[in-house]
RNA sequence: GAGGGUGUAGCUCAGUCGGUAGAGCAACGGACUUUUAAUCCGUUGGUCCAGGGUUCGAGUCCCUGCACCCUCACCA
């Protein structure tokens, strides 16, 4: 780059300011920093602890700031003369705007809770002060302590009496307005993302908040919440390719987990009644806005419950989190409505097949022609698979939800309990918003014959990897020891998210999604 | 994996018919003690994603590759 020190490139720029603070002894990363306040906070307290009081000594109740065409030098003029008094407050953030009159800088600093100006007056911070303050640069982290007031406009403002600077920031601040739009570096450096756009951490606390809300619901009903191991012997619990990994010291391959679903009913079978984890899961596939090779998972476990008791849990845990986020039950996704408000609607699987596709799903010669007419293919496949193909594609995505379909056909889902009345069909329920899938709940099956059977039986037209039933001893010797019939739930935590923070990527709501290297 | 789009200054983006690179912001110099994306005057800044080709001449046209975005497929 052109190192000629007349700072052409902002980055030389702002090595040079940063020679110059160390020169004038001052450390530009600065240390600790107590008793500062937060910014959302000083603009809580300048509500009523800033005063005007009149040279007579008399209060007078200061206007209505809010008031676009309030002019306060007028007001002050009014009222006057008077001062206007103020708690003195240190408040420490980036800054996001500058404005330099010469001898007065106005900055705008931003902490986590928002955005307050800072008046820096040549006079009011004194020589030293202002000079440090002539070397501070767009995105460095400064600290101010002063009387919290109004200026001439009425804005909120930090009257300077001592500067800080907590860190210089050595790189070139994005664009004052736009920010870093560019998709691909917001992702890169979400650090700039999260400090230079408005609004990109308001998903990211929410999603916080939704995590919270589902452990605080889970706790109250006595879950119990644990921790599986990442690291599978038998990848179990889903369908889906897992990326395979090495143990070295016992040579041994091994998988990262894709699902949390066997250990947690191994568990059950010990005993541990209502157990829940929220973890990480990883799968081996595509990459698209729904889909990262790690994302999060809930799966809770209730002794001597059902699907039916799962889908209850499912709405509660629904709604309290929308309670957690704010925003009400009606909420926007992408443009369209969807409403929250429980009870949720409720249809079988057959009963969906037959209204989308005007057949009835038990009619296997029906299916199969129907499935030709769709182009697809048939050859080799179980029926079942057929059906499950036809619904994915006309039914799912129709469903905007959100809607519990239950009652799926029993050899798409190896792990569940069949209907007592009719063995053909497995007490299972998946909630659909919007053609997305955010939940699946089974009455969990606890007959370890069976799931025996169910494990060896490969269903025809699906391959090892893309099917659930993937023999693993150990959990079918578990549940000889006896689980208790219990119902189980899936939630899809970071599609929850998407759909509750209106984020229609879920990149948009996973801090460091996966990325080529540079 | 298939198709489409994008890639130009630190950031956000223009760039006509193929004719020697543009703006705003940022940066640098100057003026300004109540500004609000401050304003005003001046200046600097380019491996036009990479490589190859066509051409007298390529940011522009062609080919290959890379990255990202969108749609589809995969993800039961």
């Amino acid at each position: 780059m052109n190192q000629d020190s007349d700072g052409k490139d902002p980055r030389e720029a702002r090595r040079e300011k940063l020679r110059k603070i160390e020169e004038m002894g001052i450390d530009p990363f600065g240390c600790r920093f107590d008793d500062r306040s937060f910014i959302a906070d000083c603009r809580q307290r300048s509500e009523t602890e800033i005063k005007w009081t009149r040279q007579d000594g008399e209060e007078v109740p200061l206007p209505d700031f809010a008031d676009e065409n309030l002019d306060y030098r007028q007001w002050k003029a009014d009222n006057g003369p008077g001062a206007e008094s103020g708690p003195t407050v240190r408040v420490a953030g980036r800054i996001m705007l500058s404005r330099d009159t010469g001898k007065l800088i106005f900055a705008n600093i931003r902490d986590w809770t928002g955005d307050i100006q800072i008046f820096i007056g040549k006079k009011q911070v004194g020589e030293e002060n202002f000079a440090l303050a002539k070397l501070f640069d767009l995105g460095d982290l400064v600290g101010a302590e002063g009387r919290l007031g109004r200026t001439n406009t009425g804005e909120l403002t930090v009257f300077a009496e001592k500067l800080f600077l907590h860190s210089k920031m050595l790189e070139p601040a994005p664009d004052k307005h736009a920010g870093l739009t560019n998709p691909d570096l917001r992702q890169r450096m979400r650090y700039a993302d999260l400090a230079f756009n408005d609004g990109a951490m308001q998903a990211f606390l929410d999603r916080t908040k939704i995590v919270k809300s589902i452990r605080s619901t889970l706790d109250r009903d006595n879950f119990c919440e644990v921790e599986g191991p990442t690291l599978h012997v038998v990848p179990g619990g889903a369908a889906a390719r897992p990326f395979a990994t090495h143990h070295n010291a016992l040579d041994m391959p091994l998988t990262m987990r894709i699902a949390l679903e066997l250990h947690l009913k191994r568990l059950m079978v010990g005993g541990m009644e209502r157990v829940y984890e929220l973890g990480r899961v990883y799968r081996n596939e595509g990459i698209s806005p729904r889909h990262n090779p790690e994302f999060t998972m809930l799966e809770c476990y209730q002794a001597y419950g059902d699907y039916g008791t799962m889908m209850d849990l499912t709405e509660q845990l629904i709604v309290d989190a929308i309670d957690a986020i704010g925003g009400g039950y009606i909420r926007q996704f992408d443009g369209k409505t969807i409403d929250f408000t429980p009870p949720f609607q409720r249809a079988t699987y057959a009963d969906l097949f037959q209204k989308a596709t005007g057949i009835d799903a038990s009619d296997e010669a029906a299916v199969i022609e129907h499935a030709k007419k769709l182009n697809l293919e048939t050859e080799g496949k179980h029926p079942d698979v057929i059906r499950n193909e036809i619904f994915e594609e006309q039914v799912e995505d129709t469903l905007e939800g959100p809607i519990f379909v239950i009652d799926y056909p029993a050899s798409i889902c190896p792990l569940t309990k069949r209907k007592r009345d009719n063995p053909e069909i497995a007490e299972r329920f998946e909630l659909f918003v919007l053609g997305m899938e955010l939940a699946n709940a089974y009455t969990e099956l606890n007959d370890p014959d069976l799931q025996q059977q169910l494990f060896e039986t490969q269903l025809q037209g699906l391959e090892e990897e893309d099917s659930m039933a993937k023999m693993d001893h150990d959990f079918v010797r578990a549940l000889r020891y006896g689980m208790p019939p219990a119902g189980g739930l899936g939630v899809g935590i970071d599609r929850l998210v998407m759909i509750l923070a209106d984020k229609k990527s879920i990149r948009d709501i996973i801090l460091f999604p996966l990325l080529r290297p540079e």
